[in-house]
DNA sequence: CTCGATGCAAAATGTTTGCACGCAG
DNA sequence: CTGCGTGCAAACATTTTGCATCGAG
């Protein structure tokens, strides 16, 4: 679970200040799942507090992000996701004919994320960016 | 290779028109290799003909793309880019630290790709979105 | 008090679009 | 001639930044 006591110290820790937009932000989080856009979150904090900036919520999951508290994705679209650390990572094939997201497990992933290792000494990390194609749906 | 008259045939089977731009795009494109991006298209392009607008660059990737001869990638930094379909399928890994960018060979992304299409009957398209990682020389 | 955090507006980026004109077929 | 393609400028969407003010510690 993210909590506010969390935050609070990790933020100490690195001389920063907790705020009652941090503290918002890190509750609108909190009641997200899977993955999440800044847009999402700006809308939820706007609903309780009309006054707070989207620059905010952008700074403040950076932030998070710096903390640990969550870390960033980019999906086909270029529009940056954001999902929670403490959440089973996962990743998500996307339709490109249809739209349509699949979760998939990451221990799939894991093979080639071993093979890159020993090959290339490179630590891959395969949930950055979503996997495109098509569904069998779409497909034919 | 990418030839004006390939170009010429593609366009005119689908009611298009070869114009002086896209022939020169075209040429441009030919004399690249790996990923290519709209920028460095653009740059190139202007350098002989300061006229073409950039707007024509982004048209006429697309107009390329429809017409199979290149295809286009999304890095993690959002910036597309497109590679030739001439050229054999690779892929990038980019160290998020050092911003390195160590080629792939596609082969090794094959056996991840058969899985997510056994399993899912998703037909991924692994070589749409470069790898994000540490490489061996970032890490620790 | 002090300096990090915020709101606001403006800038930066990358890409798309509306429109009138020009030219390929 | 016809209507596709182009240049131009403006719109767009997303994200970042400069700056004066605010407020957490």
């Amino acid at each position: 679970m993210l909590t506010v006591e969390d935050l609070r110290a990790a933020l100490k820790a690195r001389g920063l200040r907790m705020t009652p937009q941090r503290q918002l932000i890190l509750h609108v989080v909190a009641g997200l799942h899977g993955h999440i856009s800044v847009e999402q979150v700006y809308q939820q904090v706007v609903a309780q507090f009309p006054d707070v900036n989207i620059s905010t919520v952008y700074r403040t999951l950076e932030v998070l992000e710096e903390l640990g508290f969550v870390r960033h994705t980019h999906f086909h679209d270029s529009v940056a996701q954001y999902q929670r650390t403490d959440e089973a990572p996962h990743q998500h094939m996307l339709c490109s004919a249809c739209g349509q997201d699949i979760e998939l497990d990451i221990s799939l992933l894991q093979p080639l994320a071993d093979e890159l290792q020993q090959r290339y000494g490179f630590t891959a990390d395969l949930m950055h960016t979503a996997i495109v194609g098509v569904c069998a749906g779409c497909r034919g």
